[in-house]
DNA sequence: TCTTGACTTGGAGTATGCTCGAAGTCCTAG
DNA sequence: CTAGGACTTCGAGCATACTCCAAGTCAAGA
């Protein structure tokens, strides 16, 4: 398979493969004889897995500390195991405190579609607002 | 208050606390008669907010329309209902995405485990490695 | 008085993770 | 044979969100 339709099936862009490959998360595949990247299927289930591990938050940094030592053969599993693990407790926290703040968000949804409702019956200033307004009307550097 | 004590209080440094104030996260707070930002403990409640929707992934340009938003009054409201709707949506589906992720980590990490103690039982090579191995030397980039 | 530490501004620099461009090669269809 | 599209390498550029530095002001304690 060629990086396109490796870029096609995996989600990836060809320019973030070569990336990857650059900073060592993919292995050099062979090459064909126009000097073609030629990947094995297997590969998705690398890109996968390190799809996951990006979309719960770990650094390619980690990532590359992982695939390396995947490198070094099954004496490193320990150390993969470790790292997998740390890595689950964060995940976990990230976890927890998402839905922590899910449910304020909850709250102060639920705060506007009351002041909102009641802006309906009588006309006027809305309730609830409970951030204090401010703003400001300086220099938008972004 | 000072900044310093501000930074103290919120967990922002003071660096980042002028960031925010320069790209209209926050008010451009009084200032003392030599020049010192001089803040409402009231900002503690704004920051804490802006916090939350960080923490749940939202960009600083989204934080900012809110922000405008807000210092435009009650008009504003049904919009910025909307605006912490879509984010409550996409903070849903991370969410989701990080609970299937993190199963699929404890999968993995429970083959770690059985492969390693199945090495306590026999000295030799681990089993159940799914993710064929993939190196390589090249530059480390990163 | 002198030093220490907190504060000020403006602008430059950093980290992460891509993303793109230039210039060139190679295969395939018309 | 020629045009189009996919591929190659190398290096530069970009978006986000800070983070830090320089040079200077100011207040308070030894």
């Amino acid at each position: 398979m060629k990086i396109g339709e490796l870029a096609r099936r995996s989600g990836l862009s060809a320019h973030t493969i070569r990336y990857y490959e650059r900073i060592g998360l993919l292995p050099p595949p062979d090459k064909n004889a126009s000097g073609h990247r030629d990947y094995d299927v297997s590969i998705l289930t690398w890109i996968d897995f390190l799809g996951r591990l990006k979309s719960t938050g770990m650094p390619l940094r980690e990532m590359l500390r992982y695939a390396e030592l995947r490198s070094l053969g099954s004496e490193t599993e320990a150390e993969r195991q470790v790292i997998l693990e740390r890595h689950r407790e964060q995940v976990r926290n990230r976890l927890a405190g998402l839905q922590e703040n899910l449910s304020v968000l909850d709250t102060k949804i639920a705060g506007y579609a009351a002041s909102i409702s009641a802006s309906d019956m009588v006309e006027g200033k809305g309730t609830k607002d409970d951030d204090h307004d401010r703003s400001n009307q300086r220099d938008r550097a972004i």
